[in-house]
DNA sequence: GAAACGTGGAC
DNA sequence: TGTCCAAGTTT
C-alpha cells in the first residue's frame, strides 16, 4: 500500500463523514440497494439535497424487490425536485432487472454492474468497492481533484481523465478499496475544496505536489465552457372547477417522464399562445418565470384561462385539484410556475 | 466525443 | 447578479 493510501484510511477512520447510506463505523455491513440507491442519488448532486430523497425512498421502499414493484407515478413523483429524471426511470428500470433476473441481489462483478440501467463506470466501481468489498478505481469529480492537486497535472479537463484514471489507480490499495474510494471523496468534499481548499489540515499535503506549487486552487484545469443560451416559453394555467391541466411529459428528452404544466415549444423568442391546450380566453400574467438548466435559460410567460364548470371536452392530461398541487410531483422549474399563477389569481 | 440532462447553494 | 459547482450516464 502506498503512503498515500495509508495516510488517507488514518485520516478516515478519525474523521468519515456519518451519512445515513454508511454502515455504522465498525460494522462491515453495506447493504447494497442502500448503497446503489444513494450513488444514483449522489450523481451530480449535493449531499445536503440527497439526503432527505434517501430518508423517503429508504422509508417508502425499503429493499430492491420493494422498489421493483412500485408504481412508476410514485416514484417519479418521490424524485420531484431532485434533477436530472433520467436517474429515476432508470432507477425502476434496475430495480426490475435486479429483482427478476438476478434474484433479488445485485451482481458483484463490475462488469455486471455496469450492464444495468443507469449504472456507469464510476457507479459500478462504487458499488463494487463500498458493497462487495472489492478492489476498484473509483474515479468522480472529487477523486480527478485531489489527484489532479497531488500529481499536480496540468493537461485540463475532459482530456485528463486517462490520466488520472491511471494515477488514481496507481495509489488505490488492494485493501480497503472501498473506504480508500470513500476517503478521497470525503477528503475532496470536506478538505481538498474547488476554492479555498484547507491545505493546513490536509492528511495528505506533504504528498502533494499542487501544494508545494503555492496555488493549489488552480488545479485541475479545464476547458473553456460554452455560454449557455437563453430560451422562451409559455406555460399555459388552465383550471375548471378548482382544477387545474396537468400533463405527462414525454419519456425522452427533458424533464421526461414527469407530471407537467402544459407548455408551448421552447424557442429562441417568445411564442405567444402556440400550443395552448384549449381554445379559451387566455390572459397573459405580468411576470414571467425564470429557470436555469444546465444547457440553457429559460423564461416562462404564464398565460391563464378559465373554462366553465362541466365544460365537456377531450383533453391530453389530468384534472388536479389546485389546492394538492404539492401532491403532484412537478419538477422545480412547474412548481415554481405554479406558485406564480397561483399568486396572481388571488 | 460532444451534447443533453436539473437543481439549489456558495461566493 | 453571474458563475461555478455537486459521488455521472446516455446517446
Amino acid at each position: 500500500m502506498t503512503e498515500i493510501a495509508s495516510d488517507l484510511l488514518r485520516w478516515y477512520d478519525r474523521h468519515a463523514r456519518s451519512l445515513p447510506w454508511r454502515s455504522a463505523p465498525g460494522t462491515n455491513a453495506a447493504d447494497p440497494y442502500r448503497v446503489w440507491l444513494s450513488e444514483i442519488m449522489l450523481q451530480q448532486t449535493t449531499v445536503a439535497a440527497v439526503k432527505p430523497y434517501f430518508e423517503k425512498f429508504t422509508a417508502l421502499w425499503p429493499d430492491v424487490a420493494a422498489l421493483a414493484a412500485a408504481d412508476d407515478a410514485d416514484v417519479m413523483s418521490a424524485w420531484a425536485g431532485l434533477g436530472y429524471y433520467a436517474r429515476a426511470r432508470n432507477l425502476l428500470a434496475c430495480a426490475r432487472v435486479v429483482a427478476a433476473q438476478h434474484e433479488g441481489g445485485f451482481p458483484e462483478s463490475e462488469a455486471g454492474l455496469r450492464a444495468l440501467p443507469g449504472i456507469g463506470f464510476y457507479t459500478a466501481a462504487a458499488i463494487a468497492a463500498i458493497a462487495f468489498g472489492q478492489r476498484a478505481v473509483v474515479v468522480d469529480g472529487n477523486v480527478e481533484r485531489v489527484v489532479s492537486r497531488l500529481f499536480a497535472v496540468e493537461t485540463p479537463l475532459p482530456g485528463a481523465k486517462p490520466a488520472l484514471y491511471a494515477l488514481t489507480n496507481g495509489i488505490t490499495p488492494h485493501a480497503r478499496s472501498g473506504d480508500f474510494a470513500q476517503a478521497m471523496m470525503d477528503l475532496g468534499a470536506t478538505i481538498c475544496t474547488p476554492r479555498n481548499p484547507a491545505c493546513a489540515i490536509c492528511p495528505l499535503r506533504s504528498h502533494c505536489a499542487a501544494f508545494r506549487t503555492g496555488a493549489p486552487a488552480q488545479f485541475p484545469f479545464k476547458a473553456a465552457k460554452k455560454a449557455r443560451p437563453q430560451r422562451f416559453g409559455t406555460i399555459f394555467w388552465l383550471e375548471r372547477d378548482g382544477d387545474v391541466l396537468l400533463v405527462r411529459r414525454p419519456d425522452k428528452g427533458l424533464l421526461g417522464g414527469m407530471r407537467a404544466l402544459p407548455t408551448g415549444p421552447w424557442a429562441d423568442a417568445p411564442p405567444g399562445m402556440m400550443d395552448a391546450p384549449a381554445d379559451a380566453d387566455w390572459v397573459l400574467g405580468g411576470e414571467t418565470v425564470s429557470h436555469v438548466f444546465t444547457h440553457f435559460a429559460l423564461d416562462l410567460a404564464i398565460a391563464r384561462a378559465a373554462l366553465e364548470k362541466g365544460c365537456a371536452g377531450n383533453w391530453d392530461g389530468e384534472w388536479w385539484p389546485m389546492d394538492r398541487l404539492d401532491a403532484a410531483g412537478l419538477p422545480s422549474v412547474f412548481a415554481k410556475a405554479a406558485r406564480k399563477a397561483l399568486e396572481e389569481i388571488v
